[in-house]
DNA sequence: GCCTATTGATCAGTATGCTGAATATCAGTA
DNA sequence: TACTGATATTCAGCATACTGATCAATAGGC
């Protein structure tokens, strides 16, 4: 049996885990309390707005029943308006506030040095292959979870 | 501002999700009940028996608060013993009863097929690239996470 | 031996994520 | 139009993960 620490699995725990807790050091420094969750979807509701929660899920592959909360909690924080749907009475329109957009605009040098700091122990040419080995790994196993992603310009 | 589908945090959440439900799916389909978690821990207290809970966490990077729930969990399936230490009346002693190492045994296939299929898209040298890039990134910034690895052979 | 700082475990509270079910609504068809 | 199947959302329940606090017990310095 392979070692532990070399299984993928165990190794996409931990490098979750360090980039949530990166991801929420550096909110946190530069002033603002947003999960990396609420973070994504609030990108996605502002660069589509009037969007509904199931095609918000599929844009950022979130499970539609996890994205009901974070909805939740970006409305109480007062960064999102979430509306009946004029056109089908059962979904919600999704849009972001003012405050939404200027917490997005402010956030953003943060979460990018999240990025970098996630990524501090590889070089350059390193860190592009990292990124270009996981986008390929997930592509291949996308449907393989209950929130693939779905991609409006793939679908 | 970059893409956030190349953002490391955004493939970091995306991996994780579908290296947990290819693992639940293959453990289930081979005629067992539990999670990534779980496995781990019960796989550490096999291969250390005696353990105490803040080790064990240590050892496989979880944060002590959730090592709690998880060995309950285990205790009450019956894989694992739970007992005061007789040294520090404060640490509880962990050990694998015989339900627990033969569910270990039983359940490696599953999960040695699981590896190989989160990593399905990928050819052999970059699977081993993408182990490689991860165990480099992880290391740099084990410090970052609240469960960092505590790995007794580097102590 | 005593005091203080530390340590092992647990708990309360919050936020993902998931399964499965319920509810309301819509769309297509007989 | 009535019916059937599909869809959008929400809810109950469970399992990670984390923060911060509490409590019992230990260890080290004096």
């Amino acid at each position: 049996m392979q070692d532990t620490y070399a299984m993928p699995g165990h190794l996409a725990r931990r490098f979750q885990q360090i980039a949530v807790a990166v991801f929420l050091a550096e909110v946190d420094a530069a002033g603002y309390d947003l999960t990396p969750v609420q973070y994504v979807a609030l990108a996605a509701i502002s660069a589509n707005p009037g969007i509904d929660q199931v095609t918000l899920a599929g844009l950022i592959a979130y499970d539609r029943t996890t994205i009901t909360g974070v909805v939740d909690r970006l409305v109480q924080k007062g960064l999102v308006e979430r509306n009946e749907s004029s056109r089908d009475r059962r979904a919600r329109e999704l849009t972001a506030t003012p405050a939404g957009r200027k917490t997005l605009d402010g956030i953003t040098p943060a979460v990018e040095a999240a990025q970098r700091i996630m990524l501090r122990g590889l070089t350059q040419k390193e860190a592009k292959d990292l990124i270009r080995l996981l986008q390929k790994a997930i592509a291949s196993s996308n449907e393989l979870s209950r929130a693939p992603l779905r991609d409006p310009a793939t679908a």
